[in-house]
DNA sequence: GCATGTCAAGAGCAGTGCTCTCGTTTGTTG
DNA sequence: CAACAAACGAGAGCACTGCTCTTGACATGC
């Protein structure tokens, strides 16, 4: 991330101002929210005038892509270091933990959840620094279902989303069949549908455990997906 | 909604007034999203000063909260109507139809959908009017769905799950299975995280037709939902 | 040791939500 | 019909925002 130790003294102040930055901007967003966040108000909280901050992050959209990369990045490296501590042939449980991660750092998180997939901020366009980070879970997920040996799966697909899983898959995980690939990104798109209906409140009056609820969805996914609890 | 024709010509001007606010309000979060909703603008567009405004909505989050309103009940009408055209027996179409009817719908308007599926405005809580509207859609899928005639399921379910599910069944759909409405509950929470990652661009340079790739994540949930192509 | 580039600070612009006051218009009531 | 109260539009004003520009101090590299 960064571009190991800086030389000068200057730089050096620099990078750790930048970093500054971002950590109290990143305190405003979890308090109060992407919207609310006021490049003066951050500027205050560092004793410094708004106008020296714009020597850093040249627009308040610039930083909130800072933002929005790292947690990025944050909520990939939980799923990741809570997904490694799992026995590697326990496929289920490791879907299962990698997706339970990614659960609680949004509740942990909510706001920085809601920054990268709540709606978009109207006229900001996501840099293309944004993408990488942001195929880490899902890449994540793949990892863990291309382990799996594949039993026959009879679902069908036209023709279009054919071509369209099988570029994907060429992409990254040329070993795995379409109709599983298929199920992956169904998985994945049901993954964060569940968490931002629980975080934007979509279900509440209906679910109250919504940690059982949220186990016992992820649980389908990974039977429908073919993890087993012990694979070989 | 409104309370029949109002009687003196100020309330009549008073009506008119706020529907016309409205409009434009809606039209300016049509074009450059919830956030950027200014009321000056909006009387600006309307050839009054701002403070008048504010005669009709004490503040902005009121305005904001009728479009919200005014959102679910506009994608809600759009999926009953599109739904009621199909002939009742064929329920797998049935689902079909309403779910890309809510689809089209987002497409058609994207900030809308934002509005009221997207991350919630900070600071800012939904009142009591919103829910009601907003249940308009689940309620529908669940006529479906309850039309089906029910296989049996062998989803297991945990106790606090089966706690909240009998609750909600008892509320909504009095004849349903606990299974079966997880089921119901899970295609919900897809059908609009699908959507959602179709509109705010998880799925960029991943799937093309995304048409396509919808019809067939919605055709293989309604399989699971047991709906057939032509009941009975 | 000096030119160069970086830095924080401050003033300023245009915009925002919201409040308050001021006359005026409208509807109701005695 | 007259009087009163409520509702109304207009305007000024407050505190805030993102962002720009200029100014003067400082550190860095030649």
């Amino acid at each position: 991330m960064t571009t190991s130790a800086p030389r000068t003294a200057r730089a050096r102040a620099r990078a750790e101002l930048t970093a500054e930055i971002k950590a109290v901007a990143r305190r405003h967003v979890a308090a109060s929210g992407a919207a609310d966040l006021s490049l003066r108000a951050v500027a205050r909280d560092l004793g410094m005038v708004s106008s020296a901050v714009y020597r850093y992050f040249p627009s308040r959209d610039d930083l909130l892509t800072a933002l929005i990369v790292d947690a990025y990045n944050a909520v990939g490296e939980a799923a990741e270091t809570a997904e490694a501590a799992v026995r590697r042939t326990d496929l289920l449980r490791r879907w299962l933990v990698a997706a339970r991660a990614v659960r609680s750092w949004a509740q942990d998180n909510p706001q920085e959840y809601a920054l990268i997939f709540g709606s978009p901020i109207p006229g900001y366009q996501a840099p293309q620094d944004t993408v990488d980070p942001a195929t880490r879970i899902p890449l994540l997920l793949l990892t863990i279902i291309g382990e799996a040996v594949a039993p026959p799966d009879d679902l069908v697909l036209p023709r279009p989303v054919s071509r369209d899983l099988a570029r994907l898959r060429d992409q990254v995980a040329p070993s795995m069949s379409e109709p599983r690939l298929a199920r992956a990104v169904m998985a994945w798109t049901h993954l964060i549908g569940s968490i931002s209906f629980e975080l934007f409140g979509h279900l509440v009056g209906s679910i109250d455990d919504y940690s059982a609820w949220f186990d016992l969805q992820m649980k389908e996914l990974g039977r429908g997906l073919g993890l087993t609890s012990t694979s070989r």
